[in-house]
DNA sequence: GCAAGGGGAATTGTATGCATACCTTCCCTG
DNA sequence: CAGGGAAGGTATGCATACAATTCCCCTTGC
């Protein structure tokens, strides 16, 4: 076969191809998955399908029905606000447990050049901003943060909550880039980059824990922005596609 | 065919079986499972126990290895104080919340009916409980306490996080019950029980916050005796049999 | 001595047919 | 007309055969 997409087993295939769909809002929250319809659908067998619901439902975008089979989860904007919380809770966290337990010279090292690395996305004039660049230095720093207390556990749970994608650090940044206000609001997100890094390298836990959250909430002022106004962004945001409207 | 197991389909009791040798130390952590071995083993096809292995993926216990298959994951005493302490956060997220978002009155005189049945595990003398009514009593407190802010997301997290058996808030608490120190404890927990419960009431976010964290610090320091002197207490506290020794 | 290549065994990936369970619908009966 | 039971259709559960991949080790050449 030819492979039109990346992924070299059908399982992979399936799984990307269903992941974009339930992104995309193509199939909407609460949609049944029948493995016989999709395996025609996708000219493939029953096996493989189910392997790719299976790990569609550990990331969390499918649940298992009672009786077997799998359905489309539903997330209503309460859903992601909360998400939303729960990562600032997280990465507060990981911010208290870095500054408590005291992260080490290299590792703030590699926090400042994170940090300079985002400070080199903003242009000479207030507003001028590299956007690709800055959420791709943004995902790297919200990473680094999270593995900064050397916690397994604390590292991997973030990576599981953060992996729905308008809970991702990064959800409201390239393609909401068109408004001056979020432009804008990048300056004082980055500002709270470079506090909570000076928190932590001053062992100040509950202060960097703080800023972590206070942090989260900008994503959440910009999800109610969307909502009170500019509902034509819901569709630019990556995967506010499938939340119910 | 007559059922062996309580569970309805070969994968169930697959589930189930290999989750007991899991939690019992029997497959230790980093052991690799394979499909053919574990299928002759347990007189069943691959295809239940590949399931099987997805479900225990999902649950926490296995992770999937590079190019296929599944392996057993390891814990150390670091990983459990850290699943507790998150516990500790998350719980203390939802009593947070509960508290700024107000609690209807119908779920506080809940919380306080399962004080009063928490307080009625205590008899006259101090020192004097029933631990099996106690366990029983205080998951039923852990879990509304998780549902008590009236968020999806964070009761599934919450749950999420409770699911590893030494992450649960009644993990260190029944099996431990020989020694007087530890019944004692459960004491200072009711009153954190009661204290948390009375700052929800008030809409003292902050203090109920503060209140869940601490209190699941008592298994934190339940824990850290038990490595300190009484180390054959290992084995019988539930789900520490497959944490490295 | 080391690296690159090849071969083979071990392991997972895939297809398919049959078994089974569940749900719906329709008919029969009270 | 209502309730219950039976039957059929539909979906998943399971077993098995075969394909493909991967990984390890051994060999060979430099």
């Amino acid at each position: 076969m030819t492979k039109a997409t990346p992924a070299g087993t059908h399982a992979m295939r399936a799984q990307i191809h269903l992941r974009e769909q339930i992104l995309g809002g193509e199939l909407p929250g609460g949609t049944r998955l029948f493995e016989v319809a999709l395996a025609e659908q996708l000219a493939i067998s029953r096996t493989p399908i189910r392997e790719a619901m299976s790990r569609l439902a550990e990331e969390g975008l499918l649940e298992r029905v009672r009786g077997g089979g799998f359905r489309v989860r539903s997330f209503d904007f309460d859903d992601v606000m909360d998400a939303i919380e729960l990562r600032g809770v997280l990465e507060g966290t990981a911010a208290r447990l870095a500054a408590e337990r005291g992260a080490d010279a290299a590792a703030l090292a590699r926090m400042n050049r994170l940090l300079a690395d985002l400070d080199g996305c903003f242009g000479a004039a207030p507003g001028q901003v590299d956007f690709e660049a800055y959420a791709e230095n943004n995902s790297r720093f919200h990473a680094a943060l999270a593995a900064l207390p050397g916690s397994r556990t604390i590292e991997r749970e973030i990576a599981r909550a953060t992996q729905l994608p308008f809970a991702s650090p990064s959800a409201f940044l390239p393609d909401s880039a068109q408004l001056a206000a979020f432009r804008l609001s990048l300056n004082l997100a980055q500002e709270q980059h470079r506090a909570l890094i000076e928190a932590i390298a001053a062992r100040q836990g509950a202060r960097a824990e703080s800023i972590a959250r206070e942090h989260a909430r900008t994503a959440q002022r910009n999800l109610h922005h969307i909502l009170a106004g500019d509902r034509a962004l819901i569709g630019q945001v990556p995967g506010l596609g499938l939340v119910a409207q």
